[in-house]
DNA sequence: GTCTATACTTTGATAGAC
DNA sequence: GTCTATCAAAGTATAGAC
């Protein structure tokens, strides 16, 4: 079930009865957010959907912003459990299956830009702690594919690592924008990149 | 003075006198993102440093987006003035610049996670043509480098295109959040990627 | 602990007066 | 062209029922 670590991010108190009671607030909200995205959803719109008052949601969550940074981490904790591998390839196959969902990385993408904001807590906390995660773990990996000669050794695994995160979520808002850009195509690309120069023209499996 | 195809994107009455109330506005607005971001810029607090009513601001464009995107374009096309050049190398040279003004990778962040809702029309018609333009210029001048030898030939290079304006875009917002992660170097890294893999050991200028 | 009701404040937007 | 007045919606906070 992948529970062990998932951020709970909501208030402090976990009862267990809160904390059921919070899953269910998050599973119906994410459901808002696959539809209509961060668009039309405000507290009251959320509230409604899930039959109860936006004040109640405020019960679970301090505010707008935890109820919806806590909506998209539950969101990813659950796409991340199938395979739950730290590759390269799972950052880029993630890409591949968030843009079917355009509301989340609709989602994603308003609250990483909100989280820029100095007011921002909550958000800039989860993300810059995200970001810290995915670029060791992709490091790691990384920094094994050079030792295995999967990976080239002449560039850092670490910015490696932050380029392809970059990358990756900078090509799924304009594959958003212009479909034609061809997202799993150009993200095999950027893997192209990081192969070691071919000595002969020997390919690896 | 580069004004022969600045995006106006204001109201479409072009009267002289109105064009330039235009941009003395759009030139005090520019200001105060570049103080506080996106974040506490109401139409009120705009319209208060600028010294006109909130209603007055939107007599000269129709929404808060269609400002705000006024403003960034206002912004970028005086930072793209200087030099004009169209090659990678003014992407990673303008990510960098831009970080220094946080406000305004704030301003842009936000308004294209803004462009993705449904509603946004302003914003999302800007962002397209602008995204394409990056990328068919992008594309041209890495085209001409793989003719010249600069750039490695296996890969397209519509997909390096569009990769290294996301790899730009998203490395800037992993900055502003962690700035340890050395922008400047991280993005040389990735121009590395482009090289032709070296036959020899020759280093080109 | 859970939730409704309610009120407060700010915001984007519109209408009409000067 | 600019203002004041006004509106509806939204985030937030508090009081109190159960």
């Amino acid at each position: 079930m992948t529970s062990k670590e998932n951020p709970v991010i909501g208030r402090e108190g976990s009862q267990p009865k809160g904390v059921a009671r919070r899953r269910e607030i998050l599973d119906r909200a994410i459901d808002v957010f696959r539809e209509r995205g961060a668009d039309g959803t405000s507290l009251r719109r959320i509230a409604e959907a899930i039959g109860i008052s936006h004040a109640a949601l405020l019960h679970y969550f301090d505010s707008r912003e935890q109820l919806l940074v806590a909506v998209y981490a539950h969101a990813e904790a659950q796409r991340s459990a199938p395979d739950s591998r730290t590759g390269v390839d799972s950052i880029l196959d993630a890409a591949v299956i968030n843009v079917e969902v355009p509301g989340l990385v609709q989602l994603y993408s308003t609250l990483l830009a909100a989280s820029l904001e100095s007011r921002s807590e909550v958000g800039k906390t989860y993300f810059s702690e995200r970001f810290d995660r995915l670029r060791a773990e992709l490091t790691e990996d990384l920094e094994r594919g050079q030792d295995a000669g999967r990976i080239r050794t002449d560039v850092p695994a670490d910015h490696l690592a932050a380029l392809i995160i970059a990358a990756s979520d900078g090509l799924q808002i304009q594959w958003l924008l212009e479909p034609s850009i061809g997202l799993e195509s150009t993200l095999r690309t950027f893997a192209e990149l990081l192969l070691p120069p071919a000595d002969g023209d020997r390919a690896g499996g």
